[in-house]
DNA sequence: ATCAACAGTTCCGAATTTCCGAACTATGGA
DNA sequence: TCCATAGTTCGGAAATTCGGAACTGTTGAT
């Protein structure tokens, strides 16, 4: 359990990208990581969008995320910690991630209309 | 079968789009249409990337991309003509096609290595 | 050291989605 | 009319997703 994959950012692939985001649930999720707002944890995200997210279904949402690219978790303590791999990416994929918040209404610091 | 359903653009949905594309076989597709170097008829996409794409699935591929919102497409005779709608769609979601399309190194104009 | 609580993961069966061959439909020409 | 062409629909097998229940790993209390 310790050594969590993640993918160098040179194997990181676009489709990889748009299929964990092209769920509004988990694009929601990566928002919030993306915006730093919360601590990070999982609970924080417990219930985006106004439903309740099945904890089984939250882990695998943030597995998704991880093995995409798009975060990074590690562990602290009893709890673990996510943070985006923005910068990274948009060295990567220039763009890209921005765009796609954009489009969800999701950047950070715009209001979360849809 | 004539009216072929095509979302009004303040009706495409991010979601939509990230999952059509998400698929790099539709990806390599609407590359193709937004390239505009084709024709555009489906035939025209029968094998891309290496392998031949059964009608079937080329044919569920475009329905994917029009009622994503990503192509417009019109019968002409017996075959059918698509053709993207770029300008609309950035209008609705600034800079996120270009983004997709660039991250799967296919922008019109690049060469398609990768 | 043992126990309990907590945060998150894994397992696995049900439901949904995707894939593609075969059959079908629509249009245009001979 | 009959055929060829271009694409669509049907339907079942395969793959993916969802989520409840059970499990693991870590911390703090006794």
């Amino acid at each position: 359990m310790r050594p969590l994959f993640h993918p160098a950012i040179e194997d990181v692939r676009p489709e990889a990208i748009l299929h964990a985001l092209s769920d509004p649930e988990r694009a929601a999720i990566f928002a919030q990581i993306a915006g730093g707002g919360s601590g990070g944890t999982c609970a924080a995200f417990a219930n985006m969008r106004e439903r309740v997210i099945p904890k089984s279904s939250l882990s695998n949402h943030i597995k998704v995320l991880r093995e995409a690219g798009l975060i990074r978790c590690e562990r602290q303590g009893v709890e673990m910690h996510n943070h985006s791999r923005c910068s990274e990416l948009d060295e990567r994929f220039p763009g890209l991630a921005m765009a796609i918040l954009s489009a969800y209404g999701w950047l950070p610091g715009e209001a979360k209309a849809d």
